[in-house]
DNA sequence: GGTTCGATCCGAAACGTTTTGGATAACTTC
DNA sequence: GAAGTTATCCAAAACGTTTCGGATCGAACC
């Protein structure tokens, strides 16, 4: 509402001396200062933010479109995160918007709609796909950005990820020593980068032990209906897998239902483990054995990788793979 | 990138020229419009959005700010709604931009920001309390809002909610039928409004009942924990209660895993009840018995009142208190 | 042939900032 | 007392768009 010019006018000061003033410029008289700022404060005057970002040419806001048609356990753990990440920011006097992405899943449009409308300086793009369309683009556009998830494709870019591979090969060997042999993978849609890489570490995991995947393997969206319905799929073949391996922990709640609809009791007759370490697998029966990265400030670290990219880093330094910690809890166990 | 400037060199036009082709406005050839049109869609030209919004007056955009430190189910349940409601702005031409609330849980400084810096046209208020801060600086100010539940104040405000008092009311009467006697109520933080007047229809019916609440109310803040510690404590009174009617349902979920801590079965020995129908109380065992507000589409009506009330209308006239209806599942039943 | 009219165009101003390139006055310095 | 220095200030341009108030040019009309 009040606008510089008012303040001036006020203060019988130019618009350049108010401006200069708020900033906290060197040269402008501490008393003239002072008296700027509680007119300021006075009129609560806040400077309009179109007009600033339209001359300074950067809005200093960060971006990130957020899934559409995401499930609710995803979405919480994501926004949990990207709390961090604005909190941080805030820190380097950015604002973090969050924006949601087209119902028909074409969050490409909302991004271009963003970066070339100069809304944002640079955006987080979250949920990898292995060959991103809004990775190419942003890198083609030399707009700034760092990615929650890597990618298969050629583009370097800055991102920060969990170490999927490791961690499944890691928990299928925790299910082997236990005595399983038939153990079977719901992964997740394999267009995202998260679902290849864990299927990955499974299959490695198998093959070390001289086991054929054959007829152990189905996939799912990343949610608990589909979930539970590839675990009864996968349930009701012929020879019966003994563990179930599920890409996320959404997929593995799925499972813990179709598991106890035909009478197996999860963690007893029937092994499942999931990925995420989302709170809800604490409000289940059994508790979701799950694994998660082994850092609690992923959020942070999002934010860190793009303060720096906007400081002009090169993206193949601002690259963070991060271990992933087994957290084992109530639904596995040795095979019945 | 490009500018209109640049369209209209390349195109040998004026700026205005350009700009009105875009717009589609009356006084410019069909045979210009369709070489302005492809010329932007070659150079893939998107519009300054600062520019636009500092020379128009408005940004086209509403913003709604996040309550921080909400748990992971509330947020999830909200930000489902939310998506609604930015397809349906979506389709009256306005963005929606969702801010992350300060840490430090004040979200007033960041909707001031928003609004005085002119960020966004319109707001909308999630999760009102009783006498609420935001409300009270909008109604001053004369920013179009509204709000996701009701106020206690004297201002007059649009908004959208669930008559909580009826659905505790009934649902205290859905006990009362089943032959309990001692109904707790685990109440949300007074503060909030939706939390007063749950309780209020729980204390309705009680009284109509003839019977004495004292000794039977706790208060938690609306995440499981929270709810967990609450039940513990009202679980180990004396005289302990035969049912619990949780004010959300991630209190009643807290509230399961404190029954079975102390070794109730939930739904058999202990009868519990949550509102707000969230898809988690699908996963609990047993199934969480719980209302919710009987309406589908609240995010579409929440768009619609905003846009109403942009167009002019009266505050008075976009009120909209919808009925509950009640989910019984399996959490509760009659006393042991 | 002058006038009117409609179709199509354009220059310039304005939105509220930041920033450049001085201007002014007082104070030092020799 | 002239020249340099310092502290403090300001006018004006620029960012990219929209919009106001005409301008131009044929065609149509009498």
């Amino acid at each position: 509402m009040t606008s510089l010019k008012d303040l001036a006018k006020t203060l019988d000061l130019s618009i350049t001396q108010v401006s200069r003033a708020l900033d906290d410029k060197p040269d402008v008289a501490a008393s003239t200062k002072a008296k700027v700022r509680a007119a300021a404060l006075e009129h609560n005057y806040q400077p309009n933010a179109a007009a600033r970002s339209l001359r300074k040419r950067k809005a200093d806001t960060i971006a990130v479109v957020l899934p559409a048609g995401a499930n609710h356990i995803g979405l919480a753990a994501l926004l949990n995160m990207l709390f961090d990440t604005a909190a941080a920011l805030a820190g380097q006097g950015f604002d973090l918007i969050m924006v949601p992405g087209r119902a028909d899943g074409n969050e490409l449009d909302a991004l271009k709609r963003i970066v070339e409308g100069r809304r944002a300086d640079a955006v987080i793009v979250v949920r990898t796909f292995r060959n991103d369309p809004r990775v190419a683009f942003l890198a083609e556009r030399g707009i700034p950005f760092v990615t929650h998830g890597r990618t298969s494709g050629a583009i370097e870019h800055a991102y920060v990820d969990g170490d999927g591979e490791a961690g499944f090969a890691e928990a299928t060997q925790v299910l082997l020593k236990l005595g399983h042999r038939r153990i079977a993978h719901i992964a997740g849609l394999q267009q995202f980068n998260f679902a290849h890489v864990r299927r990955a570490g499974w299959l490695k995991s198998l093959r070390e032990a001289d086991l054929d995947p054959t007829g152990l393997e189905i996939e799912s969206a990343p949610n608990e209906n589909a979930g539970e319905a590839a675990a009864a799929a996968i349930l009701s073949r012929v020879h019966r897998p003994t563990a179930l391996l599920c890409a996320t922990d959404s997929i593995a709640i799925g499972a813990l239902a179709a598991s106890r609809a035909i009478g197996l009791v999860p963690g007893r007759d029937m092994s499942i483990i999931g990925h995420d370490g989302v709170s809800a697998g604490l409000l289940t029966t059994p508790h979701l054995s799950t694994m998660e990265i082994a850092a609690p400030d992923v959020g942070t670290r999002l934010a860190d990788k793009l303060i720096k990219r906007l400081g002009g880093a090169d993206p193949r330094d601002l690259i963070e793979l991060l271990p992933i910690r087994q957290v084992p809890r109530a639904s596995h166990g040795p095979p019945r």
